[in-house]
DNA sequence: CTGAAAGCGCTTACAG
DNA sequence: CTGAAAGCGCTTACAG
C-alpha cells in the first residue's frame, strides 16, 4: 500500500508537505506542489481515511434516517442529499429506521460510527433519540418541524398545503369532508391535519372528531382507515390523505365497494410520488418537493460543519403546490 | 472523549484486554469481562471507528452503486442489505451513478474511501470501472451477469422471466410481439432480449429487427419507444417492454394515441415496482424480488469478509414468476 | 515556505 | 488468561 511517506520519497520533500499539499491547509510553494501532485498521480497515492479520521477528527460520513425506503419519497431526499455531497466528497449512509426495533437504535449506530452530521426524518424517532442526538453534539437537521431543543429544519408547510387541498374541495362543493391520517403522534399527520381544520374552519364548516381516523402511512393503512370511513350510514363526501400511499389504498376500497371517484367520494393525497399520476383516477395531490427538501437538508449541514453558523435555529421552507388530477 | 484508557482505569485492567472484550479476538475471563462491560457500560464508551480502522484494516462499511434511486427497484435492493448488515453493525452507502460523470467515478471515490466490499449493478458502468474494483481486491458483487474476469454475482433469471412473458403472450394469440428494451449494451437488455427471442423461436415466429427497440430504462424512454413502434403502418399486436417504468410510458402513448389495452396491443413489464399494479390498465409483468436480491448481495460479500469462501465465482439464482393481470 | 517529531485511539504480536 | 509496547498512516503544533 502507498502511503504518504512513499510520495514524500519520490517527491523529495517532507511528510508534511505532502499532507499539506492534500489536504491544503498550509500554503505551499508552487513548485513543491507540483512535484507532489506528480508524485501522487504517479503512485496512485490515496489517503487513508481512517488515519486522517483519527487525528483530524471528521468521518466525512453523513446519515440520513427514514422511516422506510418502500415510500419512494425517501429514496428521492436521498438523492437529493448525494446532489451536494458527492461534489465535496462526502458519503452518504441511509438508514431505513423501519428494520430496527426502535430508531433509536439507528441514531445509536451512527453515532458510535461518528457520523459527521444526520438527517432525521423525525416519524417516529421518540424525543429521547432526538434528545441523544442533541448531545452527540453534531450538526443535525430534521424534518418537518423544529426539533425540541432547537436546530435546523426543512419544511414544506404542510399546514398550507393540507389547507390548500382542502379549499379545494370545499370549492367543488364538497361539505362532509374526512381527513385519513398516518400514524397519529408524527408531525406530517398533525400538520396536515391542522391544515384541514383551519380550511374547514375559514368555510365555517363544522369539524368533526370522528371525520378523522389515524393509521399508518401505507397503503394498506389507506384500506384500513377507508373500510372505517365509508363503510358508515353517513359516509364522507371527501377524504384527505395525508398522504398519497394512504389515497391510494383509498382507491382500492372504493373499487372494492363500487364507489365512484370523484363522483361518490372525492379523493386527495400528499407528495406527487410518481404513483399517484399512475393511479386510476390520477390523484389530486401536493407536490411535495423531495429532491430539494435533500438538497436543502444537506447545504444545512454542511454550513454547520464549515462552521459559518451561529444560529441556534434556521428554518427553510419550500414550497409546495396543488396538483389537481381527476380524483377531485 | 473517553476512551479504551479510561475503561481500562476504571476496571483494573489493561487497555490490551478492554479491546479484546470489545473485539472478542481473544479468550477473557469471565469475571474480568464483566467488569470490563461494567466499566464500558459506565462510561459510555464507544470505539473509535478511525483507530480501529487504521490497526485492524477495515472501515465496516459496504457500499451500494445504483444507476439511478428513482426507479424504486433499487432502494428496495438497499432495504434487503440493510437487513442483512444491520445485525452485523455494518454500515451501507447507497451511491447513485446518474448523477456522476461517470459511473467509475463512483467506484474511484468509493475505494478511496476504502469501503470493506461493493454491490455494483453493472448496468452502464463501463468494463473499466469493473476492472479497477477487481485490481482493488475487495469483495465485489454485481447484479445480473457474471463480471468479466469472474466474482460473485445475483441474478434472477432474466432470460427465463422475458421467455415467459413472450411465451404467455403468445399463448394469449399474439403473433406480431414487439420488444422494447433499456439501454443497448446494458445486460438486462440483453438477457430480457434473449428470452423474448428465445420465446419467438421456440413457438416459431420470425425475429424480426425492426421489431426491437432500445430506449432508456424510464418513463420517458418508454414514451419514444412506443411512438417509433406504434405509428408504423405494420403496427405490433403486443409489446414486450423490459421494465415496468418503459411500459407505463407505453400506457402513456396508447392513451394518447386511442389505442385500447390490451385489444390493440398487449403489454407486459418487468420487475412487478408497485407502481406495475396502479397503473390502468394493471400490468402483467415479472416479478423481480429486489429484496431477496439486496439479501443475496449482502450475505455473499459478509461470506467473503468472513473469509470462508475459496471459490472464484458464485452465483445466485432467485425465482421470479409470471404476475398476470388486465394488459394481456 | 518547509521539516522533525509527537500523538490521535486503537489492535496485535510478543512475552509471561 | 493478561499486560507492556510497538505501530497503523496520517495531521498539527513547534521550530526554523
Amino acid at each position: 500500500m502507498v502511503g504518504i511517506r512513499e510520495v514524500a520519497e519520490v517527491a523529495g520533500v517532507s511528510m508534511s508537505t505532502v499532507s499539506q499539499v492534500v489536504s491544503g491547509n498550509r500554503p505551499v510553494s508552487a513548485a513543491t506542489r507540483a512535484r507532489v501532485e506528480a508524485a501522487i498521480t504517479h503512485l496512485g497515492y490515496r489517503a487513508h481515511p481512517g488515519a486522517s479520521q483519527l487525528r483530524g477528527g471528521r468521518t466525512g460520513t453523513i446519515a440520513l434516517i427514514v422511516p422506510t425506503l418502500e415510500n419512494p419519497f425517501y429514496p428521492l431526499v436521498a438523492a437529493g442529499m448525494q446532489d451536494v455531497l458527492v461534489p465535496r466528497d462526502i458519503l452518504l449512509t441511509v438508514t431505513d429506521a423501519s428494520g430496527m426495533d426502535r430508531s433509536t437504535n439507528a441514531i445509536h449506530r451512527l453515532l458510535s460510527r461518528r457520523v459527521d452530521a444526520m438527517v432525521a426524518a423525525p416519524f417516529g424517532i421518540p424525543a429521547a433519540g432526538l434528545a441523544e442526538l442533541h448531545d452527540a453534539g453534531i450538526p443535525f437537521v430534521t424534518l418537518g418541524e423544529e426539533p425540541p431543543g432547537g436546530g435546523d429544519y426543512v419544511h414544506s408547510d404542510d399546514v398550507r398545503g393540507a389547507r390548500e387541498v382542502t379549499e379545494h374541495l370545499i370549492a367543488r362543493g364538497r361539505r362532509r369532508i374526512a381527513f385519513l391520517g398516518g400514524e397519529e403522534s408524527v408531525i406530517p399527520t398533525q400538520q396536515r391535519l391542522a391544515g384541514y381544520r383551519a380550511a374547514l374552519q375559514a368555510a365555517g364548516l363544522p369539524f368533526r372528531d370522528d371525520d378523522v381516523v389515524c393509521t399508518e402511512f401505507t397503503r394498506q393503512g389507506g384500506r384500513d382507515g377507508a373500510a372505517l370511513l365509508l363503510d358508515r350510514d353517513d359516509r364522507p363526501d371527501a377524504i384527505v390523505a395525508a398522504n398519497d400511499l394512504i389515497a391510494i389504498g383509498v382507491l382500492d376500497v372504493t373499487r372494492a365497494r363500487g364507489l365512484r371517484v370523484p363522483e361518490d367520494v372525492a379523493l386527495t393525497g400528499y407528495d406527487d410520488i410518481d404513483a399517484a399520476s399512475l393511479v386510476s383516477p390520477p390523484l389530486t395531490t401536493i407536490e411535495n418537493p423531495a429532491r430539494e427538501i435533500g438538497r436543502a437538508c444537506a447545504r444545512l449541514l454542511l454550513e454547520r460543519l464549515d462552521g459559518d453558523v451561529t444560529e441556534v435555529t434556521r428554518a427553510v421552507a419550500l414550497s409546495n403546490r396543488l396538483v389537481v388530477r381527476d380524483s377531485t
